[in-house]
DNA sequence: TATGAATGAGCGTTCATTCAT
DNA sequence: TATGAATGAACGCTCATTCAT
C-alpha cells in the first residue's frame, strides 16, 4: 500500500479505537479479544499492532479524551467564565449523552485494574486529576458562596461533591431507571442553596 | 468416605467462598485462577466443582453478605432504633474497616460484569437494594428533619446521598490519601444541618 | 488421575525429554513446536508445562547428562584408574554411539544460542567445563609422558586437543563419510607418540 | 523508474547480503526479522524480495565468501608459494580478525540447519570443501615433511588438523578468554616438529 | 522499481474443566 | 468424596510475505 497519507493513518487509528471502545464496553477488556476488535474495525488482527503495541495500550488509548472540555473547565475554573451551578449542570448533562455509560464502564474497569495491579502511573493520574478538580470545585464554591461557607470543611465538601459525581455515574450505569443524575444534582444544589441562603438570612437576622 | 455431615459440607463451601473472595479481590475475577483459590482454600481444584459448577458461579457466590447489618438497618430503619446521622456514621465507619477496599473492588467488578453481560438477575438485585435503601434514607430524613425538608425533592436527595456513598467508596479505593469518607460525610452533614437548621431559623424569623 | 506414583511422573518427564530431544534434533529448537513435541510424547501440549516451565527450559533439560561418565573422568582423572590414551579412545568411541550426532547438533545449537543471547550462565558453564577438562588433559599428559613434554606449552596443547575433540564432533556431523573421529584420533596419538618417543631416543642418542 | 543499471542492482544485492549477514550473526537466522535486515540495508522489507525469494535463500546467500584467499590457498597449495607452517599461521591469524566470531557463528548455524534439513546441496558443498582442503593439507604435509611421515595415516592426520581448526574456531567463540587459537596452533606445530625432527634424528641414529 | 501497510497463519502459553484413580 | 494430572481450546502477539499504490 505504501505511502498512505497521514490522514489515512489517523483515521485508521481512530477506527481501531472506536472498535476497541465498543468491544471493550460490551465485553470488558479482559474478555474482549483482539480478533473481535480487528473484525469490528474491519482489519486483520496483526494490523492493530502497527498502531498499538499491546491490548493494554489499546485499552489505555480508549480512555482518553472523553468530556475533555468539562474536565478542563473544572481544573482551571478561573480561566473560564462560569459558575459552580452552571458547570455542575453541564457536567451532569454530559452523563445523559449517549455513550456516557459505556465510558463509565470502561473508566471504572480501568480504574479497578489500575488499583489491582498497582499501576502506579495510572493511579497517580487519577489522583492528580482528583486533586485538581477538587481544587477547582473548592475555588468555585468559595467564589460563588464566599463567606457563607464559613465553618464548613471546604476541602472535604469539595471531595464529597466529587464522590457524589462518581457515585451518580455508577448509579446511572447500574440502575438506569432510577432518578437521573441531573435530578440528584438539583436536589443537592437546592440543599446547598438552602444552607447558604439560610446562613445569609440568619446573618441578616442577627444584624 | 461416604456420608459426611452436612455441617462439614457447609463449612467447606464457606471456606471456598472465603478463599475465592480473597483471591478475586486481590487479582480480579478474570486473573484469578481456580488453582489459586483451591490452594488458598486448602483443597484441590477438582473439589471446588463439587460445590460450585463454574468459576462464574463461584464469583457470584462471593458477593453476598458484606456489611449485612448496616444494609439491613437502612432497609428497615423503622425496626431499628437509630437516626440518620448515627446510621450514616456507622455506614461510613464500615468503610474504614480493613478489607473494605477489597469488598469495594469485588463489588464494583461484579457490578460491571453484571451490567455488561446483561445479567438481569444481578442487576435486578442491585436495583432492588438501591430502591429499598433509598426508601430507608428518605424515611429517616423525613423522620429526623421533618417539615424542614419541604420544597426539597426528597427521593432525589436520598438517591444523591446513596450515590455519594458509592462515590466515596470508589474514591477511597482509588485515592486512599485523599480526604477520608467519614470527613466527607461530616462536611455533607454539616451542610444538611445548615440547610435545615437555617430553614427553621429563617422560618422563625419570618414568623 | 490423582496421586500418581513418583515413578510415573519421572517416566513421563523422561518421555517428554526424549520426545523433545528427538524433535529438537530433527528441526532445531526454534523450528520445533511444543505441539509436535507433545504429539511425539503422546500427551497434550498443556501437559508439558507441568514438567517444564517453558520451551527454553525444556531445551536446556535436553542437554544434560550425555556422556557424563567420560566427562567426569576427564575432570577428575586422578580419581579414575586410566591413562590418556585409554580415556581418549573411550571418549571418541562415544561419538560413534547412535544418537551422538543428535547430541552434537543440540549441543552446538544451544552453545550458539547461549553466545548469541549473552546467556552468561550457560557460557560460564561451558567455560568452566572447558577449564576443568583441559586441566584434566594436562594432568594426564604430564603423568603419562612426564619429562618428555619439556619445552612444550602444555596448557596450549591440552586446549588444542580439546579443540580437536569438538572439531571432530562437528566434522562427523557434517561429513559422516569422511574419516572417522577415532581414526583421526589414532593419527594424532601416533604423532604424539612419535614426538615423545623420539625425544627419548634422541635423548639417549645425545647421552 | 525503468532501467536501472545492472551495477546498481548488484550493489543493492550486495548491501542486502551485508546487512543480512550482520543481523543474522547478531541474532541468529531464526530470531532476525526481515524488517530489521531491511532497515540495516536502508531499504523497505518488500524490496528485499526483488533480490531474494525468501528469508531462507537470503540466509544461504550469506555464507559465501569469507576468508576466500586462505581457503583458495589450502585448496590449491601447489599454485601458491607457501608452506604448511606459514599457511597454518595465516589461517589462524584470520581467526583473530574482528568479525571472525560472527562468521563462525553464522557458519556453524547454517551448517547445523543444512544437516538438519537434509539440505543436500549445502552439505555436499561443505563435504567438497572439506575434501579439497584436507587434500591440500596432506599435500603440504608431504611436501614439507616428506619421508618422515612414514607410517603415519596421512589422510587421517590431515583431517584431524582440519577438525582442530574448526574446534579452535568454536572454542574461541565460546570461551574467548581461553588460550588463543594461534597459541594452540603453536603447541601443535611444536608437537609435529618434535615428532618429525625426532624421526629424522632417530633415523640418522639407526643408520 | 520501491514502498510499507496489511495480511493471516502459526506460535508459546494459560487455565477452566474433566475424570481415572 | 477428594485428588491432581491431563486436556485442549483459546488467546495475545509476531513476522514472512504480498500487493495496491
Amino acid at each position: 500500500m505504501a505511502k498512505v497519507s497521514q490522514a489515512h493513518l489517523d483515521a485508521r487509528r481512530r477506527s481501531i479505537l472506536d472498535a476497541a471502545a465498543k468491544v471493550f464496553a460490551e465485553k470488558g477488556v479482559a474478555a474482549a479479544t483482539m480478533a473481535e476488535i480487528a473484525q469490528e474495525a474491519g482489519i486483520s488482527p496483526g494490523a492493530i499492532y502497527r498502531y498499538f503495541p499491546s491490548k493494554e495500550d489499546l485499552a489505555r488509548g480508549c480512555m482518553q479524551g472523553s468530556a475533555e472540555a468539562v474536565k478542563a473547565a473544572w481544573q482551571h475554573p478561573e480561566q473560564v467564565e462560569t459558575d459552580f451551578r452552571t458547570l455542575s449542570r453541564a457536567t451532569f448533562a454530559e452523563l445523559e449523552r449517549p455513550g456516557a455509560d459505556a465510558d463509565t464502564r470502561l473508566l471504572l474497569e480501568r480504574a479497578l485494574v489500575a488499583v489491582r495491579d498497582d499501576d502506579a502511573a495510572m493511579v497517580e493520574e487519577f489522583g492528580t486529576e482528583l486533586q485538581r478538580i477538587v481544587r477547582g470545585v473548592a475555588f468555585l464554591l468559595r467564589r460563588d458562596f464566599g463567606a457563607r461557607l464559613e465553618g464548613l470543611d471546604l476541602e472535604a465538601l469539595a471531595q464529597a461533591l466529587y464522590s457524589f459525581y462518581w457515585g451518580a455515574r455508577f448509579m446511572r450505569l447500574m440502575a438506569p431507571e432510577a432518578v437521573a443524575p441531573t435530578r440528584q444534582l438539583e436536589a443537592l444544589q437546592a440543599l446547598m442553596e438552602a444552607a447558604f441562603t439560610a446562613d445569609r438570612e440568619s446573618d441578616s437576622t442577627e444584624r
